[in-house]
DNA sequence: TTGTAAGCGTTATCAC
DNA sequence: GTGATAACGCTTACAA
């Protein structure tokens, strides 16, 4: 590997010299820069970050964290980080579960994104601080440099219910996702409250629980076939459990929505080719903003309120514009 | 930030020691290890990756790099890498475009796994060396420490080209990706061969160009739609300009497959809902097999044999199954 | 304008 | 079994 040293030894000069022009510092003349610049390209020279992370303590790297990779819309997330990233010249490295935490503790990175749900809340409040802030994704954490990014489940699920209500579906089921996670919480809240304003009563025994795989969906719906515990509409906590159930339910000669209706959350791509009705979530313009608020941050501004992201419903054919009414 | 020395301070033993402990070495009583690891865990220090990295050239990281965020099935590629990195106790950081050069040339990583067709080849020459190996995917690179995962674009495809003559499709288009690309080369190589062999005449102005994103697809839909310019049959280099170009059609009120038939490649997860005709690469596997093969040849194997990926057929409706013959 | 030298957090070598 | 110390590649006072 050819370092600071070999290029001073190349352009008889010493080694802070070499540095100086590499940074741009104004010491130092305009034949020597040249000079130096030249070689460093010609032995194609590429400063150490670990040399330098380790002298200064900390270089312009942002650090994203993620694990799920069923969720093709992290991508989306990805994207609109990597994009805000590069235009304010940061660069970005992105890692999953538990490299996470090691890339955190040093100076590798000078503040993270974290959407990663295996990640422990309070590893992040131990590890935020003014030099290193976070910005967490679908969580609410309490921390003077840790700024939530979370997207407003609550009230389009509550109003894409009522909505369904309105349709004329009376007979409710749930199929959730994950337990611990928020937006699952903040979804059946919403699914619940809809239901109670609307005085349509919901019976513990249709709720299903999944894990956010399309997997899960399709065994979830397996069962409420055998079982002959059909609703009139499931409602999903997200849509690769939706499609799921839907694939299991066609699977049985079943058809959505004349047989059943079916609701997801998340609008991705598959969503819209499969004319699932589901909440959109403006993946790119979430991960945007994430990583504007982290550098924004980074540069001592600490602002760190909640932003709440909005969803949208996408009314589509897996539920019928009007229910007729049994009877 | 909790270093070593505070570790030993607290300890009160010298550095070595903890990083004896640390390090997993003998030469250490059991007692002192007990003790070390506790205040280890009371702290919770984290060793510094960049120290380590500095000092010892090395560490258990490897890179893979990539930048297209529109290709939905590089999420399955990721995760097969992880799969595989995470068994074998490597760490994994995913970076994208220019970063990746940065990475490369230091001792944060040990080799790196390449996908992005912006990394230029001569980079990639250079900086592969026996302690630095490279696997790139969807390129051949002739170099004894890179080792190429490629896809068989060539043979499902023209034999999917074969089987579309067979159905009765006479009058050819191509719809290709970007030129500079192997796969878009290749693809198109297979197409040109396929028609040749079964004496099809191809004309050059039912060449059509685009950039492997829907858009483009859409795009080049409309010009043949509105130049009057239409094939019986669309091969397109790619299901996401495939599935731009379906959109487009239908946005005329054209069928798929009645009014043009259309065909794609990836097999990404709309085209299975579309009905999309195309040809399904294993992505996980291909990332789980790049991961494995670089870190065998980490580990001193140095295997740098083309591997090539099986990739299959998916006849689904968006082609007849027999279309009828004109006249 | 340029050079010297200390130090960032770690590991390796060698002495004790 | 344990500890001093040099070294990794870089930046930065400070000295020249």
């Amino acid at each position: 590997m050819v370092g600071i040293k070999d290029i001073a030894r190349e352009a008889g000069t010493s080694v802070s010299t070499i540095s100086n022009v590499l940074n741009g510092k104004k010491n130092v003349s305009e034949a020597t820069r040249e000079r130096v610049l030249n070689i460093c390209r010609e032995l194609s020279y590429y400063p150490s970050v670990t040399g330098r992370a380790l002298k200064v303590g900390n270089n312009n790297t942002i650090m994203f964290n993620f694990s799920d990779f069923d969720r093709s819309f992290y991508l989306k997330i990805m994207k609109g980080i990597s994009d805000y990233v590069n235009d304010n010249d940061f660069d970005l490295i992105i890692c999953t579960n538990k490299s996470g935490e090691k890339y955190m503790r040093n100076n590798l990175s000078r503040g993270c994104i974290i959407l990663d749900k295996m990640m422990k809340d309070n590893v992040l409040l131990s590890v935020a601080n003014p030099n290193y802030p976070i910005v967490v994704l679908d969580r609410m954490l309490d921390h003077r440099c840790i700024k939530s990014v979370v997207v407003n489940n609550y009230d389009p699920m509550k109003e894409m219910v009522h909505g369904l209500v309105q349709r004329g579906y009376r007979k409710f089921g749930f199929l959730g996702g994950p337990e611990y996670t928020t937006d699952n919480k903040e979804r059946y809240e919403a699914f619940k409250d809809a239901l109670e304003e609307d005085k349509i009563p919901f019976r513990q025994k249709f709720y299903f629980k999944g894990d956010y795989k399309e997997k899960s969906g399709y065994s979830a719906a397996k069962i409420m076939v055998s079982t002959q515990m059909m609703p009139e509409i499931l409602v999903c906590a997200n849509d690769n459990m939706a499609i799921g159930a839907i694939k299991a339910f066609n699977s049985y000669g079943l058809n959505v929505p004349a047989d059943i209706a079916i609701t997801g959350f998340d609008d991705c791509d598959l969503a819209g080719a499969m004319g699932l009705t589901t909440i959109s979530i403006p993946n790119y313009e979430r991960g945007f903003m994430a990583a504007r608020y982290l550098i924004e941050n980074i540069r001592g501004e600490m602002n760190t309120e909640p932003f709440m992201i909005p969803a949208k419903i996408k009314w589509r054919s897996s539920v019928l514009e009007f229910k007729s009414k049994k009877i």
